[in-house]
DNA sequence: TCATTTTGATAAAGCGTTTTATCAATAAAC
DNA sequence: GTTTATTGATAAAACGCTTTATCAAAATGA
């Protein structure tokens, strides 16, 4: 179809050597004249390279292939948005892929990516369970194109991972609501097969047994992380529909700022006010999560931080840097107004700008 | 770096020919027996096909580049997500972009789309201004690269549009309003020079002005499409702010969903009961919207059947097909919770199910 | 002046496919 | 037993680019 280098020598009278030379190299021994004779020409042609031809002549196709499987652990628009700008930023195009969760979407999803031959794959497997990561990662590691894991599972196979440290947002989460005076925290969040809440639990669980208390089976929830799930298991909370202070729970931790949006509508239904009478911790930070009626308190994941490391990996390897052990990215607190102290009063008045509400 | 067909030729003593004949055209005259040699020489040695190699040969690169500027007119997750389904479902590897709004990154985005050779070109230009299309349009037609926009701006320009009808969901909004009973209607929505909006804007004060009413200067509230507008902005709509019967307008449309997210919450903060005292039509339905603690009645956009459209219209020219004229995509509304009789009362208790919550 | 280096440009091979034209061998028709 | 079709396989060119090796001409040094 369009102008090809071929077409800018014949109009020139110079060789396609010269011209690809003079379009590519900046240090090659050209002319200044002949230089510029090509640049006119190109411009004037509206020349426009084709890289299917550059891939094939260097192995390079500066194409970075992102898999995120439907229904991801966390809101996906986050994390593809901050990819695609990374990957902008870094030169390379983004091939994006939302495979159904199950495996053979996945590999196909992979097998796309290796025709494509793109120069790394970021894979975000939060919610697949590890038999999967065999499959993926023998597919993966067969081919040589660098791949960075977004999951902590099988983090120990894969080396170039960038992992948002789940357990640390527990952590996080569950300081938050101790430091307020919260007691009676209760969790709801996704499937059981998933790894990344998996972590979260266990960092919650650790920063309540730290300071004495515990996360008691009925107060765990776990099934899904949409927003009807929050809505329809928020019910089942211990004493959650009991009006007043029926209710032995004063703050709850949710899985995804979906999952919070449901508790939310919950808790307004039922004549339950947040912050006053529950606190409602989010998980992710994700667009919406700020539009709610009480903007979420929640645990930033920073996909743009990881998005840069992630790209900035897959352009080290492919400049044939050294492998490199897994990297975790701390997340970080949130505050909105879905939190507060546990005796029920609102906190000292806040205002919208200290609260990163918009 | 992976196996080629010749490394299969070669392990098989067959032809590169044969091999590829074998590989790609069922119908080509190769002895079962051959065929079956080489087919079983490509499972084991775990051949797959480059794609950067066929491309070139072929002309064809089954890529459908999507270029959304980011902060679009709505959520870009739900037309990217379908986008890519469509594109999965219909062969296609989906490309990427989500440039800065300015001229000068939409146009390096198209660039960006001619070098990969993309098969075809989806574009959602609906809030860039018509200026900005002559210097698109010159870039995309000079190649032959086919391109569907997404907006109306233009479509005179461009015969292979798939477009949102916005005007018919101004429509809608309105009708669903003026059913209700409500005759102080507002508008709250994007920026001015948004064609999108402008259409919506239409639909609305046509609809109004058939039924003897009209959308007075102050009840047209413009600037964003973004919660944050919509909260800060619905504060500036007539007798907002005032208390209980001071209000004269008893409804508002909102530009998009999240502009609607904001105004709910606004009215939350205000102790304005929605729909009580207020109803609130969204629009593009998309995901988030259903998460609010009063689930939204909007206007859907119907993404998947557009996006449906679009790659079957790109996948039709590149059979030699016929350029097409302009398709309008008619939403429909979504009645959620948001929006009831203008007398006050809440409509009849209608069940979770009927109304599309989740 | 002759040998040596530098400068400017090029020919040709290669990247992994597809595809057309060709060819030998076998089968069918006379 | 020739001639003609058919079957099965292949050689080679093409796609648009990069890159290495090569070469002639000009500049430099002795």
């Amino acid at each position: 179809m369009g102008v090809t280098i071929k077409d800018i020598a014949k109009k020139t009278g110079l060789s396609i050597t010269t011209v690809s030379l003079v379009l590519n190299r900046k240090e090659s021994r050209i002319s200044e004249k002949t230089r510029h004779i090509i640049e006119n020409a190109a411009h004037e042609m509206n020349y426009s390279p084709n890289q299917a031809a550059i891939s094939l002549s260097t192995k390079k196709t500066n194409l970075i292939a992102l898999i995120v499987p439907r229904g991801t652990f966390c809101f996906f628009s986050d994390l593809v948005s901050s990819i695609e700008n990374a990957c902008r930023n870094a030169g390379y195009s983004l091939c994006l892929s939302l495979p159904e969760e199950d495996e053979d979407s996945c590999l196909e999803a992979i097998q796309e990516a290796l025709r494509r031959d793109a120069d790394g794959i970021i894979f975000d497997p939060s919610n697949l369970d590890e038999d999967f990561y065999q499959a993926y990662l023998d597919l993966a590691l067969k081919s040589e194109t660098p791949i960075c894991s977004l999951a902590s599972a099988g983090a120990h196979l894969l080396s170039n991972s960038i992992i948002p440290d789940h357990k640390q947002g527990g952590r996080i989460a569950a300081s938050h609501l101790l430091e307020l005076g919260h007691r009676n925290i209760a969790f709801i969040g996704g499937p059981g097969e998933s790894y990344a809440v998996s972590d979260l639990l266990l960092g919650i669980g650790e920063t309540l047994e730290e300071a004495g208390l515990q996360l008691p089976e009925p107060y765990i929830i776990r099934g899904g992380n949409t927003a009807r799930f929050g809505y329809e298991g928020g019910a089942s909370l211990p004493g959650f529909s009991a009006g007043g202070t029926a209710r032995s729970i004063t703050a709850v931790i949710a899985g995804s700022d979906a999952i919070a949006a449901g508790l939310l509508r919950r808790a307004f239904e039922q004549g339950i006010a947040v912050p006053g009478e529950l606190s409602v911790v989010g998980y992710g930070n994700s667009y919406s999560c700020a539009e709610l009626h009480v903007p979420l308190t929640t645990v930033s994941i920073h996909y743009d931080r990881i998005a840069r490391k992630a790209v900035n990996r897959i352009k080290k390897l492919n400049q044939n840097g050294p492998a490199l052990t897994p990297e975790l990215v701390p997340p970080s607190l949130i505050v909105r107004m879905s939190t507060a102290p546990a005796s029920g009063g609102r906190t000292a008045s806040r205002s919208a700008d200290s609260l990163h509400i918009y």
